[in-house]
RNA sequence: GGCUACGUAGCUCAGGUGGUUAGAGCACGGCACUCAUAAUGCCGGUGUCGGUGGUUCGAGUCCACCCGUAGCCA
């Protein structure tokens, strides 16, 4: 172990102040917070910090809907999530918001460097426009059929149905998802970061050691495609810092974030005095990391180092990115009732079951962690409760009622205390590499021993026996001595069992170093339920909670669905409906048509008559599945000329379009040529 | 669609630079124990290492393609 103290900043991405943090979040605070823990457990000072994320157009849009200002609602999560971080025990030295005077100050001073660096340039773009709540839209806001395999309702981006990506410009029947209106395109200065003048210096920063392995390829790929350009400003009507010397022109969400962190840490230097300039300034010899979902990475390293050195700070230490949260090996939905917020775990199990349970499972790569809930009650079981508790329990009853509290003067097995000391090195090594699971893994194997050696020892017969008193008490010090390293080694994973432990113990807060000391000649409290098993019903009524949330959630918003997208049409009389003659056909050939993409050119059998008909389904079925099959035509439908030929009917279909349309079929039985009644 | 990563026993995961019969915990079966909110210890079986082909004396480990999962596409 260094003996040198370092200074240490740590921070954890910001949390979007626009709905409740979930068990997702959860995995990037626990990591950090337990990192952290870690490092202040071996005497370093270093402090973690973290903010809301508080500006940007959902936020300023949700604020609208809600008919508040957009204060108070980043105000109203502010207390949401600070209340669940208190609750899971993430140890923020600073929790502060990036709509805040210091970062507004560092935001503009980055800028106005970066800008005297000729790193920000302008000119205007073309930019969706809704007309009638007279605003730009994000590419998020507008929804429209894909361009690609036109499926319905597919945002601006990207098509979730085919995966392809374009422009908002390139969609179908574009709509304002704020008014419905169709967006109109309108004209806008912008103001851009020239992110590509840091090429250099960004492929030279990420082949240091700042990011993780696995991490260098991704980026490779973004250098290979070259790096752009980027948009940093948005126009007025924006929840945010307006631009300095451009008025109604405001810096994107994204620019100021980051920049969040140096200011909640501002805030932190201005309450207790640390030196803000020591942790930033350009030569600074301190470490700053930032723990962040894998999600974000492009954010994280590239512009946020370049941001920084081109506005004369120093870059991170380090980036570190991990993966994101399955829930019983499935992304978390809403559908599926495993969209668990942290509020509703909190409800119904205790906090340092997921600490462990995430523990056990992290590592410094960027994987995606699953938290299976049977594994989760079996293993928090088996390890905290069987292995590690249990060591406790076995001991303390007899130090308790047979030697009044008192432990032995010495250890009977001092090499067995040695061994658990020496493992700490191993174990302090696997934090510092934020490897969680092997230190979790390492700490088990000695739990084992632990109750080897009780088992061993075997008080249970010793006690039985008069004239061995010393003996007894001998065991259950030892034994209660390396349950005491365990605890103390899992103190960055479990900081309330670990208090609690150390009331019970009747000691000073554990650290790396006390620990190579065992505890003799010392009294010790009545051992009490230092943590309790997790139920399974628990769980189960966590889940219920989870799906009951999900409903009335639904009730509350607008249905969506057939009978919304289309409104069911206006009455008509059974005359009317006479006019249409269906009738059941049978397609007795299929093939698709050269140069249509949608169309399949079918020919039906009506019991005598031939049809040839062009039905829009190509996306939908392959022809060979059509032939033979029975299905409704509209028959007295005027016959329509083409490109491809002439139509000389309808298929009757249903659905929105594209892969999802589905024909009609008659029960088996009824002949080709009847009519529909 | 392009790219990146991952895919090992029923479950959750280990398996630097390719090398004897592929490991651990949980679960499961047997035995022991009873101090412990049944918690512990000992013994035991368990796998065509996602698929196909290739490189090699030898591949879970390297290469190609395919399938599946997740993320990114500013």
């Amino acid at each position: 172990m260094s003996a040198k103290k370092r200074d240490i900043l740590v921070t954890s991405g910001l949390l979007y102040a626009n709905g409740p943090l979930h068990l997702g979040h959860m995995v990037e605070s626990i990591q950090t917070d337990t990192w952290v823990r870690f490092q202040k457990m071996r005497g370093h000072n270093c402090m973690y910090v973290c903010a809301e994320d508080a500006h940007g157009t959902p936020i300023m849009v949700r604020a609208q809907d809600e008919g508040i200002s957009p204060e108070e609602l980043i105000a109203r999560f502010d207390i949401e999530h600070r209340a669940d971080f208190v609750d899971f025990a993430i140890g923020f030295d600073n929790y502060y918001t990036t709509h805040s005077p210091e970062n507004r100050e560092l935001t503009e001073l980055i800028y106005r460097r970066l800008r005297a660096g000729g790193h920000v340039t302008s000119r205007v773009i073309e930019q969706a426009f809704d007309p009638i709540k007279e605003m730009f839209l994000p590419d998020r806001f507008i929804k429209g059929e894909c361009p690609r395999c036109s499926a319905p309702d597919q945002y601006g981006d990207a098509c979730e149905v085919c995966g392809a990506t374009y422009a908002p410009t390139d969609l179908k029947n574009p709509v304002s998802m704020l008014s419905g209106a169709k967006p109109i395109y309108k004209e806008s200065e912008h103001y851009f970061f020239k992110l590509q003048n840091f090429e250099p210096m960004l492929r030279a920063w990420i082949r240091h050691g700042h990011v993780q392995p696995d991490v260098i390829n991704k980026l490779d790929e973004w250098f290979t495609q070259g790096l752009r350009e980027w948009d940093i400003s948005r126009d007025a009507p924006y929840f945010g810092f307006e631009i300095p010397d451009a008025p109604g022109k405001y810096f994107y969400v994204w620019m100021d974030a980051p920049i969040g962190y140096m200011a909640s840490f501002k805030n932190l230097c201005s309450r207790t005095g640390l030196d803000f300039g020591a942790y930033w300034d350009k030569d600074s010899s301190t470490e700053i990391y930032h723990f962040i979902g894998k999600d974000i990475l492009y954010f994280h390293t590239l512009f946020w180092p370049a941001m920084l050195a081109g506005a004369n700070f120093r870059t991170p230490s380090a980036v570190f990115a991990h993966g994101f949260l399955t829930v019983n090996g499935q992304k978390m939905s809403k559908s599926r009732g495993t969209f668990i917020t942290a509020r509703t775990y909190l409800s119904h199990l205790n906090p340092e079951y997921l600490r462990y349970y995430y523990a056990a499972k992290l590592n410094s790569r960027v994987e995606d962690l699953d938290l299976n809930l049977d594994d989760f009650v079996a293993r928090v079981n088996a390890d905290l409760i069987g292995k590690l508790i249990n060591i406790a329990s076995r001991c303390a009853g007899f130090i308790n009622k047979r030697f009044d509290g008192r432990l032995s003067d010495t250890l009977p097995e001092s090499a067995l205390y040695e061994q658990f000391v020496s493992a700490g090195e191993q174990i302090a090594k696997n934090y510092e590499a934020r490897e969680f699971s092997r230190v979790v893994r390492e700490i088990m194997i000695l739990a084992d021993q632990a109750n080897q050696y009780i088992n061993d020892q075997a008080p249970w017969v010793i006690a039985k026996q008069s004239g061995h008193q010393a003996e007894l008490q001998g065991i259950c010090t030892q034994g209660l001595n390396l349950f005491r390293v365990l605890v103390g080694y899992l103190k960055p994973v479990l900081p309330l069992t670990a208090e609690k432990t150390e009331a019970f113990l009747n000691i000073k807060p554990l650290d790396w170093q006390t620990l190579k000391t065992p505890m003799t000649a010392h009294t010790i409290n009545v051992f009490t339920h230092l943590l309790t098993r997790v139920e399974q019903e628990s769980v189960d009524a966590m889940l219920t909670a989870t799906r009951l949330e999900q409903d009335t959630m639904n009730k509350d918003k607008p249905a969506t669905g057939p009978l919304v997208d289309e409104p069911i049409a206006e009455e008509v009389s059974i005359d009317d409906f006479k006019k249409v003659d269906l009738r059941l056909a049978r397609i007795v050939k299929a093939r698709p048509v050269d140069g249509s993409n949608k169309l399949l050119a079918l020919t039906l059998d009506l019991g005598g008559e031939t049809r040839h008909v062009f039905a829009g389904i190509k996306e939908a079925y392959k022809p060979e599945d059509l032939e033979g099959r029975m299905t409704v035509m509209v028959a007295n439908l005027a016959p329509r000329k083409m490109r491809f030929g002439v139509s000389e009917g309808m298929v009757l279909a249903a659905g929105p379009g594209g892969k999802e349309l589905w024909i009609l079929s008659p029960d088996e039985g009824a002949p080709p040529g009847s009519r529909v009644t």
